[in-house]
DNA sequence: GCCATTTTTAACCGACCGGTCAAACCTTTT
DNA sequence: AAAAGGTTTGACCGGTCGGTTAAAAATGGC
């Protein structure tokens, strides 16, 4: 049955791009555990035991669907940051990006979050994807931050991307808190607004 | 062999405690999905019956545990509340009660992101349990915060609730990116202390 | 000491899980 | 057209899961 070979001219990079899609989809919406072998095959229209021929168990699939968003946030980012410019440009950029990566994938904050509160078998892959951005935004405040102490740059590393993460983590529950839905365009559009807003503040205190 | 009624004079609330009190534990370290029936009733010294004869399912069980959490959760932050003052006070009083909350309930944080990013089905728990901090942060900005936009009450609610969070959520990353573990007496007070600093920059900033 | 009620237990159940395997299939090479 | 080698399949496996059940054990009132 490789009809799909010959028939469906685009086939997405193969049967094994089918299946990392289709797990990327499983994974983000029920979770690892929740997630079974057989839902992502029968998504990806594939049988399940091609899943272990590609790849060589459940925890490997979901590994290589981290590293594709892995790959594709670190250079999302870098492109961001390489640029020069003054603190606050750099800041307003990496954040955008990262706002802007999220909004387009919206099932990575869950899969990396989910994973950080559950068993956390990849804590390291996790580390790994969060260390450039540590570094760059150590980098970017080494001029204004201190190296130590409540205001050192690692202190706001994690308050600005506590500040973008949980937004859209905590989406479906704003959604009953909110008048509006907090994934909207405008929402987003003014979350965004809300991110630049503390970066000009926070940078303003700090310089002062 | 209720050997244990007559035996161990302090039973803790009996066994119905024990068994909540491992199923806290163990819900807390593996995840709703990865903890298992046996493992709870093990932990608590109990047969594994025993938990369905209490609570009717696991998932009964585990709404017990998060009602146990967010009952302790409002009262904790209703009494920070409580008393009148400054704004800039109250703040800071609320933000020492949700550290302090979390500090002392390092399980909790995990166990309420670990829903919010799996299944869900325990969203509208989640957003009980999250609707008073919303109100009492809108409200105490209610003077100076515009009602909408990007510096609204409800962005500076998320903000705020994100910094202090995901701390403790990433805590088991940061251990890998940071010199110094993050979950020291030390380091949380020192991320207690960049917490205010931004209470007090923010409210500067918004009354200028 | 006996009875009614509540707890506690061991054994068990069907469902479903991740993973395996040998056979069938398709494509390419010769 | 046949050999060869990568792909795909359905059937199957041992193990574990949440949950049930009938009976034993403990409890409290009389």
């Amino acid at each position: 049955m490789a009809r799909g070979r010959t028939i469906e001219k685009v086939d997405h990079a193969g049967r094994q791009g089918r299946i990392l899609d289709a797990a990327d989809a499983v994974f983000g919406e029920k979770g690892y555990d929740a997630a079974t072998a057989r839902d992502i095959a029968a998504r990806a229209g594939v049988n399940k035991a091609l899943i272990f021929y590609y790849f060589r168990s459940k925890d490997g699939l979901f590994e290589h669907v981290l590293e594709r968003y892995y790959e594709a946030h670190s250079a999302a980012l870098k492109t961001a940051f390489a640029t020069e410019g003054p603190v606050s440009e750099r800041l307003h950029r990496l954040i955008d990006a990262y706002v802007d990566f999220i909004d387009t994938n919206r099932r990575w904050p869950r899969l990396v979050q989910g994973q950080v509160c559950g068993e956390g078998l990849h804590l390291a892959l996790i580390a790994r994807n969060l260390a450039p951005m540590y570094r760059w935004v150590e980098e970017a405040l080494a001029e204004v931050a201190p190296e130590s102490g409540p205001l050192a740059a690692r202190q706001f590393f994690l308050t600005f991307s506590g500040a973008v993460i949980n937004y859209f983590t905590y989406a479906p529950v704003l959604a009953e808190l909110w008048p509006e839905d907090p994934m909207s365009v405008a929402a987003v559009a003014e979350r965004r607004a809300h991110l630049h807003w503390l970066v000009d503040v926070i940078l303003a205190a700090l310089t002062r």
